[in-house]
RNA sequence: GCUCGGGUGGUGGAACUGGUAGACACGCAGGACUUAAAAUCCUGUGACCCUUACAGGUCGUGCGGGUUCGAUUCCCGCCCCGAGUACCA
């Protein structure tokens, strides 16, 4: 049979599915290597043919491991929280639920088709309550953490409440400046509430007052980008800066770690420079300005303290605390209106229009810290609230903002380090000599710096200080399709909900939208409230510190972990009794709250009312058994030596009357007391986690997927540590692969995880883009000249022609006229001649004349008027599908666009040739090429070996279908050298010739190479050399192609395995195969065709042996006929010869 | 503006530490097989000049210089394209 791509490879895939023959193990005597792609959001569009071109390059690299010997994790998942799904679930009303669930069983449907060697066992859905549950629990550990500058990591908050009720708030230990410093005493004398507020000044996940873009029409906080000229992008409303409170990461905390930590992993140069430009680490100074006739002090901070005699005015930030209370009344209108422009501009706003200067002065003036001169403060929204202190000192002479600013409204000028032109523009560079610095004058710039650092610590005006342009990360978003953020609120405090209530599952909502109030779409969920366990009868793990709390604790972490989990499946699969019964008790329907499904000593109680101490039993049938009637009698009087009351009813009582069910659960209700307060409800937060939280952690997941006590077994991660190779995108630089290592280095501080990175090497494969392909349509809009118009009116057209009422102008008339005409397409030839003006209109007007009688028409009557207006080619886009190596199926074009099923085409040699751009892949352009549809013609294998084919990995390029007919050939030439000429399967037991060797450890070693540096490009065209040559020497050797079967593997699987297993082999044992051995011996040569050149060009070749001496070479070729000849008797001046390379001879 | 990539035939690309530029593939042209088509196979294919032919020559890796016996590769200056980032004091 000849190449059967189709049944290979479907028999193959359900091969590896069926024997799970990728699943991973967390034990093996092998060296483990642990390959991760970036898993997927799965959109509604599906893959396109783009998007698998890292998977197959790390599918290629996770085979190779496996045949080196290595126990390789290679897990697939998808992030599938996001804003598409929701944006749809707002338009449709569809849940969000329900849609990425469809698209993810398509997702895995195309990946399936490539055949890649993922362990399928341990996917992960970032939306399952099962993995956020865990992405919960570590934004616990980030809430319950602090970062100690001191032992610089992160450490349990527990640790600083000790140190605050030992020793204060001393300078040692703030994290920063903003929090006031306190003495133990002073601690222990604040309330509940001012202790949990103040600490929120520490933890790792806090929330705080920020700044951000509020629209109140939508009541939502925008992102800066989805805000345009100040009003929002959706709807026009108007936008406002405004201070809320926000849900942040200090990331910033580890900002010199992550930045020092990029020195130790093996990334792309260009992610880890975006990195380090994005963390930004600037040292300079602080320095404080007095202010003059107040009390205040305005700080700035600057990395050019040299420049301090430069300094002319002093700016502020338009949000600066101090602008209200310095600008003198003389100003005080102007610098509010100024305000109140500044704030209604976005920052990005701000930034964008660099060259529009603004300012505002606000009558007051500072002293200069030497020399004690005024210096006036302005406002100006160039000065960013958020950076540094809000404020600068303006050197107009060495900066060019504060130049810009100065020659604005006319400030001096000082020019205090050499070496500029300040008439012209500010000098910037660091160096030359101050001058005009008194202290400072003939230093230059460097010792400037550090003499001014010196002496500002000493005088006490400043501190050196390192400043980071990195700023902490907003957590909270006022969306419905994310991880709800585990905090309920006491008196307006937040705490963290009990890890064992973990999963805070996602509740149903009506609407997926903010509600009327502003709040968002959480808020709409019914009892979206909490009631902390802490007094709470359940069967929990016992926790030293508060033991006399837990009354009722099982005291046992193995039965605790039993309940909880069995418990979670009870309330997801009601019995249809107790489904009804808890529709009349749920949300205080009784006037007290219900729990469904709890624990309490060793059990799972149907409904307890814990204020009431009541528990309702639902028994089902095999309750009637005596056996189970003891065991209920027993337990019931264990709940009752706690204090607690029993009623149990039949499933028959409930279906016969709940009514009356329902009323004798109210009788006992009435006759019980109220019990002790028992912690009460709490509201829940209401906002949700960004996207790219369940990303940050995922890597260690995939370890040890399936655990419901822990995020990952110790034991896991200390076998896989991190990732050896991470293949991604290169726009995740500055967003998930910084929040990737931060949290990685969170939970390394913790202890948790024994690395602090998580990937020791990161390959960004490039991006694919579309290449679209044109058609050009020859359109005819003449100029409306009054007389042929009129003319045309009466005498052409009639009413009945009109398109509608409002059409009837004359203009449009004629188009209607021309557009209904048939349309003609010139070929892209004719368009590229007309576009380089070598195909003139009249020629363009003749060709469709002579083509197209029906227009012509038309053209005799008003062509007359052919100008630049009147004729053109419009390019359109073009489906791909129909186009192939850029020639027009016609059949299938008209098919498409039924419109254009009467167009006359003008050909070049009897074919419609398209024309083609590089674009973006979408819909729009018709440029999506499917990989299913590639793999229906060619097959997984010849995808994969095209896609690494095209180019080098880390380039972006065009996705062009036009080359795939050489790999595909190539795959069905390696077939045939294992096949006669009727195909069947015939190889030889005959030993190798040398020849043959030689060409198959060619590939060996070449193909390792390429492969260990990501050259998957060049290692196709090896195989294709290998193979043209072994197809030369009608080679079918057994020996042969045992190995080159081996090396082809990772790349073309499935074909692979079928000749393996036809060659004999273990059915399935090629993927742990031996990757063959190179031998040089097979490569050495005795002799080479040395190049002769003479000045540097080659004029001729010698071949000697290898083995020759340098000087012999000399000789050799010296005394050659040939070498005589060219030299015309001259004679050389030197002989350079490269043994092995080349000879050059210099005349 | 700054940072990082990149610029090689008609096209995608190769040339790894300076040593025969254009591997491999597409496309194109010619040929074989075939009633025909498809498939397959063979030959040619950087540009220009010269030649009946054999052969030979000149130019050629964005542009201009430099280092070197020798530069796509190293250095200096410039141009263009792509990506990221942007009033960060």
């Amino acid at each position: 049979m000849d190449y059967q791509f189709k049944k290979i490879e479907q028999d193959w895939r359900k091969f590896w599915a069926d024997n799970q023959t990728f699943k991973a193990h967390n034990t093996s005597d092998k060296p483990k290597y642990y390959v991760l792609d970036m898993f997927p959001y799965p959109s509604g569009a599906g893959l396109h043919v783009g998007h698998p071109l890292g998977y197959i390059a790390s599918d290629i690299f996770s085979r190779y491991k496996r045949l080196k010997g290595f126990n390789v994790l290679h897990p697939m998942g998808y992030d599938a929280f996001g804003l598409p799904a929701e944006q749809y679930a707002i338009q449709t009303g569809q849940h969000p639920a329900v849609t990425t669930a469809a698209n993810l069983e398509r997702y895995r449907e195309q990946l399936d088709n490539i055949g890649f060697s993922y362990d399928w066992s341990r996917e992960i859905r970032t939306t399952d309550p099962h993995y956020y549950k865990w992405t919960q629990w570590i934004f616990i550990q980030l809430f319950h953490s602090w970062y100690n500058k001191t032992t610089d990591k992160a450490e349990p908050i527990t640790n600083l409440i000790a140190l605050f009720e030992t020793e204060g708030n001393t300078c040692v230990i703030a994290a920063c400046e903003e929090t006031p410093l306190f003495t133990a005493h002073e601690w222990k004398a604040k309330s509940e509430k001012e202790q949990q507020l103040l600490l929120l000044n520490y933890r790792l996940a806090y929330t705080s007052e920020a700044w951000v873009n509020w629209c109140p029409a939508l009541g939502t906080v925008l992102a800066n980008d989805e805000v345009k000229d100040g009003v929002s992008e959706r709807g026009g409303h108007p936008v406002e800066r405004k201070r809320m409170p926000q849900w942040s990461l200090r990331i910033t905390a580890y900002a010199d770690r992550l930045l020092n930590g990029l020195a130790e992993i093996d990334w792309t140069e260009s992610i880890k420079e975006s990195q380090r430009n994005w963390i930004g680490k600037s040292e300079g100074t602080t320095l404080d300005f007095k202010i003059q006739n107040s009390e205040d002090t305005i700080t700035v901070f600057t990395t050019r303290p040299d420049t301090i005699f430069g300094v002319s005015f002093v700016t502020l930030a338009p949000e600066h605390e101090l602008v209200a209370k310095i600008t003198t009344n003389e100003y005080k209108t102007v610098v509010e209106e100024y305000i109140t422009i500044a704030k209604n501009r976005s920052e990005r706003d701000r930034q964008a229009d660099v060259k529009n200067i603004s300012g505002q002065f606000t009558g007051a003036y500072v002293q200069h810290p030497f020399s004690g001169a005024p210096i006036p403060v302005w406002i100006g929204d160039y000065v960013l609230a958020g950076y540094g202190t809000g404020a600068v000192m303006a050197v107009p002479g060495h900066d060019s903002r504060d130049y810009a600013f100065a020659k604005h409204f006319n400030l001096p000028i000082i020019e205090v380090v050499q070496g500029g032109n300040l008439a012209e523009e500010a000098y910037e560079p660091k160096e030359g000599k101050l001058i005009n610095s008194d202290f400072l004058n003939g230093l230059d710039v460097k010792q400037a710096i550090k003499k001014a650092i010196a002496v500002i610590e000493e005088k006490g005006l400043g501190k050196g200080k390192v400043n980071f342009r990195l700023r902490d990360a907003a957590f909270g978003r006022q969306r419905y399709w994310g991880e709800p953020i585990p905090i309920y609120y006491k008196d307006g405090v937040p705490y963290t909900m009990a890890e064992e209530d973990l999963p805070l599952i996602l509740p149903e909502v009506d609407k997926f939208l903010p509600t009327e109030s502003g709040e968002p779409p959480l808020a709409r969920a019914k009892d979206w409230t909490y009631s902390p366990p802490q007094p709470s009868p359940r069967g929990r793990e016992s926790v030293a510190a508060n033991t006399g709390n837990f009354r009722y604790e099982t005291g046992d972490k193995s039965i605790w972990n039993v309940l909880k989990e069995n418990s979670q499946e009870h309330r997801k699969n009601p019995t249809e009794t107790e489904a009804i019964v808890w529709k009349f008790l749920r949300g205080k329907q009784l006037g007290v709250r219900f729990r469904r499904q709890h624990p309490i000593l060793t059990y799972i109680a149907d409904f307890i009312c814990i204020e009431k101490k009541l528990i309702v039993e639902i028994d089902g049938g095999y309750h009637a058994t005596a056996e189970q009637q003891a065991l209920d009698t027993a337990r019931t009087n264990e709940l009752v030596a706690i204090g607690y009351n029993v009623i149990r009813f039949s499933n028959e009582d409930v279906l016969a009357n709940i009514n009356a069910v329902i009323e004798q659960i109210k009788a006992k209700l009435k006759v019980l007391p109220i019990g002790e307060d028992l912690g009460g409800e709490y509201p829940l937060e209401t906002t949700t986690m960004p996207g790219w939280a369940g990303s940050s952690w995922y890597f260690l997941r995939y370890m040890d997927a399936h655990n419901s006590n822990e995020f990952v077994a110790k034991d896991a991660v200390k076998y896989w540590q991190q990732v050896d190779l991470y293949m991604g995108g290169a726009e995740h630089a500055t967003g998930h692969l910084l929040y990737v290592r931060f949290w990685t280095k969170f939970l390394f501080d913790l202890g948790l995880i024994p690395v602090d990175e998580p990937a020791k090497k990161l390959i960004n494969q490039g991006m694919i883009q579309g290449r679209s392909s044109f058609m050009y349509r020859f359109d005819f809009k003449p100029s409306l000249r009054n007389d042929f118009i009129v003319e045309n009116h009466n005498s052409n057209l009639k009413e009945s022609d009109l398109k509608s009422a409002h059409d009837e102008t004359l203009s449009d008339l004629f188009y209607y006229t021309v557009e209904n005409s048939p349309s003609v397409f010139f070929s892209s030839a004719y368009y590229n001649d007309f576009v380089n003006s070598k195909f003139s209109k009249e020629s363009i007007v003749n060709t469709v004349k002579s083509n197209f009688p029906a227009l012509e028409r038309v053209l005799n009557k008003y062509g007359t008027d052919i100008d630049e207006k009147t004729v053109s080619l419009t390019p359109i886009n073009v489906d791909v599908n129909i186009v192939e190596n850029d020639v027009l199926d016609i059949t299938a074009f008209k098919k498409w666009r039924p419109e254009y099923a009467d167009a006359t085409f003008v050909l070049e040699d009897g074919k419609y040739i398209c024309g083609s751009e590089v674009e973006k892949m979408s819909k729009s352009k018709w440029n999506v090429v499917n990989p299913d549809d590639i793999i229906e013609r060619y097959g997984a294998d010849t995808l994969r070996m095209y896609e690494m084919f095209l180019g080098p990995l880390e380039q972006s390029k065009p996705w062009n279908t036009n080359g795939i007919e050489g790999v595909f050939k190539f795959l069905r030439k390696f077939w045939k050298l294992f096949h006669d000429d009727q195909f069947n399967f015939v190889v030889s037991d005959a030993a190798p010739s040398k020849e043959e060797l030689k060409s198959l450890h060619k590939v060996i070693k070449k193909v390792e190479e390429d492969i260990e540096r990501f050259s998957f490009n060049t290692s196709v065209s090896t195989f294709m050399i290998c193979v043209n040559e072994l197809g030369a020497l009608k080679c079918n050797k057994r020996a042969i192609l045992h190995d080159l079967v081996i090396t082809l593997s990772p790349y073309a699987p499935h074909i692979c395995e079928e000749l393996w297993t036809l060659l004999g082999n273990k059915k399935g044992s090629l993927s742990f195969a031996n990757y063959p051995t190179f031998n040089p011996a097979y490569l050495t040569e005795d002799a080479f065709d040395y190049p002769i050149s003479i000045n540097g060009k080659v004029r001729s070749k010698l071949n000697l042996s290898l083995s020759m001496e340098v000087a012999d070479i000399e000789k050799a070729v010296l005394a050659s006929e040939e070498l005589q000849k060219l030299l015309a008797g001259q004679t050389p001046k030197k002989v350079i010869v490269v043994k092995g390379k080349i000879v050059n001879i210099v005349l």
